[in-house]
DNA sequence: TCGTAATTTAACCATTTGGTCAAGAAATCA
DNA sequence: TGATTTCTTGACCAAATGGTTAAATTACGA
């Protein structure tokens, strides 16, 4: 699924030929080492040393993989955009309200345990204007958007769900499940630093205050 | 109420005297124009040319004002924290638990749309693993949001919200509210763009689910 | 094993960046 | 008004940065 232009410039790489062992190898270094460097310092504040230097390779060789830094900013974006993606998709329109939201949170939050820097990664990107992936907000994402949203408004008129507009109803789930991730400095700073117990408390707090203040039927 | 040491260097300006009326002027604009670029690029990502430019003041009278790019990030962030703080220590431990929630979560939405730069700028801050804003966290923050989590617990031993861990009751309105600050591009590349609407439809959403979700009682 | 294609990097370059400085312009004060 | 302080900026600098290139090294298929 390719959903980000290349900027104008070709890869080195020829993408139609499929790539040798060392190549995979290869992007596969940098783009781990790049996600960590774009996803704590995003697009400007990273350079292309650090992510030689993160992925142990020459500056000159990262450039032979990926002609630009904006082509590896890229390849890293598109890789995080399925993880997005998916899990919004799986949502079951025929599925229980009840256990189809507490599935969504739940994915969402073991996400942003699991994939904290792809969280932050998208989180940079929004805050710096999303310049790159607008596109992909306003195209992909919305299209699975009103999908769900219309979801959401049939459980709404069903008396399943809290009548709340369903646009929102997702971002706060959004919102409190990538709170996580994107915050998870501060969360350090102010919990006991078990990563075991916060993720434990975020659970039981999603489900109590989130999933119940999303039901209509009060489950204790 | 100075919260964070001013790296080793000294500012150009003496800060004993007071200030003149031309200095005052400057340094607003200035932190102005600093505020809309850091909470866009983070501290990396911006330059002093994009603040003189912001500003309308040329590079070398920038830095008269602030010795070094480090002096003009940390004056930003400091006029921040108040707003920061403010808000959680006005909660009331003697007031109506219901309403007492229902007031921060308006306050904190308010703020979002009144103030988004500064809520970007932080969260670019802690994306960025709070290197400036650690000690903030680790002290002044901390000691507020252990005071507020008592609270919280007495209310939820007394049985008017629900049993959860209050210090996560705290992160999820948080992250609720900010969200709409920080992932503005999304929202408004998802919503419809009227922003009347979306803080409305926030609002709406933060009593229907978030409080409502917080309490025991259930008001409809 | 040999030849070709793929990989790697040192050296290099142009531009950007944070920061300095001296000297002129403007405001303020006696 | 004249002296003094504050303010402003063009010119400059060293380091960092994104990117190029040519030449050396390595991998690999026939």
């Amino acid at each position: 699924m390719k959903m980000l232009q290349p900027s104008n410039s070709a890869q080195t790489i020829d993408a139609h030929r499929k790539l040798t062992r060392i190549q995979m190898q290869n992007q596969e270094r940098i783009l781990t080492a790049a996600l960590t460097e774009f996803s704590q310092f995003g697009f400007r504040g990273t350079t292309v040393d650090q992510i030689a230097e993160g992925s142990g390779m020459s500056k000159a060789n990262i450039l032979y993989y990926f002609k630009r830094k904006n082509d590896i900013y890229l390849a890293v974006l598109e890789r995080t955009l399925d993880n997005w993606l998916e899990p919004l998709e799986s949502m079951d329109p025929n599925g229980n309200p009840a256990e189809e939201l507490w599935k969504y949170m739940q994915i969402k939050i073991q996400l942003s345990r699991s994939a904290p820097e792809a969280s932050r990664l998208f989180a940079s990107e929004i805050l710096q204007g999303a310049p790159l992936l607008k596109p992909f907000l306003e195209n992909e994402l919305k299209a699975v958007v009103i999908e769900k949203c219309k979801v959401l408004q049939q459980w709404i008129d069903e008396g399943k769900i809290v009548d709340a507009p369903p646009l929102h109803l997702l971002f706060i789930i959004w919102a409190a499940t990538q709170h996580y991730a994107d915050f998870a400095t501060q969360i350090e700073a102010l919990g006991t630093g078990d990563e075991e117990q916060t993720y434990a408390d975020a659970e039981k707090t999603l489900q109590q205050v989130l999933l119940r203040g999303m039901l209509t039927t009060r489950t204790h």
